[in-house]
DNA sequence: TCGAATTTGTGCGTATGTATT
DNA sequence: AAATACATACGCACAAATTCG
């Protein structure tokens, strides 16, 4: 490994005094010394996941050479995926993925500690709505029939990851929405209900661009995709539960399905 | 269902002669009338899915009403999901949409026919190509390894539903390209080389905007997202097999995991 | 809704060093 | 030694996507 004279890693800017330079017949392409002191910078903990990189132009002026062989280095980082390009934005350091695991019986808070993060949330509202007829379907009730609406943003670790409405039908859970209110979480509430445990029936996932509002509340960019998850909780006795819908940013987090991990 | 004076749904354009109107006094609000009437349209095929609607203004000028009229039938239709609004764009005939059962041991043909449509494809490239980091890790070997990358565009009654490359370790299976060029399906190509059975062991699952090529092929728009399929299959040993990357246009497919439907 | 500024993407031409023939 | 091919590196211009006012 050929070493680089270092090019100013640090925090502060206004560096241009001491800029670091790629060392010329060295034997070793420029390009692939540069590819190493931004792996190299990525795997100390120097530029953190999901932080920036210097602009093209930036770091081609840093190492003094031209934005192509900057290029060439990025290129070589994200084909092996330690960086993501993308245009008129910038180049990141990949960030870990959330892996939400459909097969798994999942609560929210579960699925964050199994990542080692901490979980955390915000109810946004509780209502009591009248059903529109794909939820009246999936609830087994009527159309417009009286359901209750609660709407929470799951955080991880301070970082949004899911936007998810929760709907039960008042018919079945007359208690529902002050049981929900008393209660900090969804199983709790359904415990207090009678509801010892549920799990997911069918979980059937699409994909499309936030609105304003989720795109805020779930911290991500207007133009990249959610992903929403639509699924039906039953009891144990196959009876419906609940109604799911859960919104999901790409890429921070995926859906895994793993046949056979069921019993983990 | 009352009736409406046809509005002249006819293909042809120029029909303001003789536009339709909608029933003043007939004890049915005027919206509901509208709305019905664009449901028989939707229903008798005279509007096929994925058409677009005409615009609010035409509609309110066909029906001799406010404009408000119109958009309160259309958000009806829409509440329902037999019609899309798209800001910006109009309003679309809700389109089927094709479910991808995870769970199942699908081969390309026989979801497509499940779904009563028939299946067609088109083989893109054939190559062999070193194996990036993240996909010779899936395939156990090592990066940069040889591997054989077929690219496929799968058709159900000739409109494109799915891209996908399937890439195979060329180490364990030296004949694969030659295989793959003989048989017409992947299934075929496999059991000549005496895989005769494998299936799905971890299906990933994320969302992002297409490339200009994939919007092309996949006739889709540069504003849908695309869900983005990755899976690893195995043989009845557990051996790797496959990787898989399949890309699917929103919302034409939707993703739909269903435990304890492995059976079927 | 629009344009300006920023940033990455692409194409072309040129030059140089290294390895092969 | 000469010819050829290839990888590396630079310079310039413009296209495309994103962001922000």
């Amino acid at each position: 490994m050929t070493t680089l004279v270092g090019p100013g890693w640090s925090a502060r800017a206004g560096d241009e005094t001491t800029p670091g330079a790629a060392i010329r017949g060295s034997g070793v392409a420029l390009w692939r010394q540069i590819a190493g002191d931004i792996e190299r910078a990525i795997a100390d903990g120097t530029l953190a996941p999901g932080a920036r990189l210097p602009t093209e132009a930036e770091l081609a002026q840093r190492y003094a050479v031209n934005r192509h062989t900057v290029r060439r280095a990025i290129e070589e980082l994200a084909r092996d995926g330690q960086v993501r390009v993308e245009q008129g934005r910038g180049s990141f350091v990949a960030e870990d993925v959330l892996d939400y695991e459909v097969s798994a019986r999942t609560r929210f808070s579960e699925w964050i500690r199994r990542h080692d993060r901490e979980p955390s949330g915000r109810m946004l509202s509780l209502a009591t709505v009248p059903a529109p007829r794909p939820i009246a379907e999936a609830l087994g009730i009527e159309t417009g029939g009286a359901m209750v609406r609660l709407e929470r943003l799951g955080l991880a670790d301070g970082r949004p990851v899911s936007l998810a409405q929760h709907h039960f039908a008042l018919g079945r859970f007359p208690g529902i929405a002050a049981a929900l209110s008393a209660h900090g979480t969804i199983s709790a509430a359904l415990a207090s209900l009678g509801v010892a445990d549920y799990f997911r029936r069918v979980t059937r996932v699409s994909a499309r661009l936030p609105r304003p509002e989720e795109a805020a509340l779930l911290e991500t960019s207007r133009s990249r995709p959610l992903l929403v998850a639509e699924n039906i909780n039953v009891d144990t006795q196959g009876r419906v539960v609940e109604f799911g819908l859960s919104r999901y940013p790409t890429p921070r987090v995926q859906i895994v399905f793993e046949p056979g991990a069921e019993a983990a």
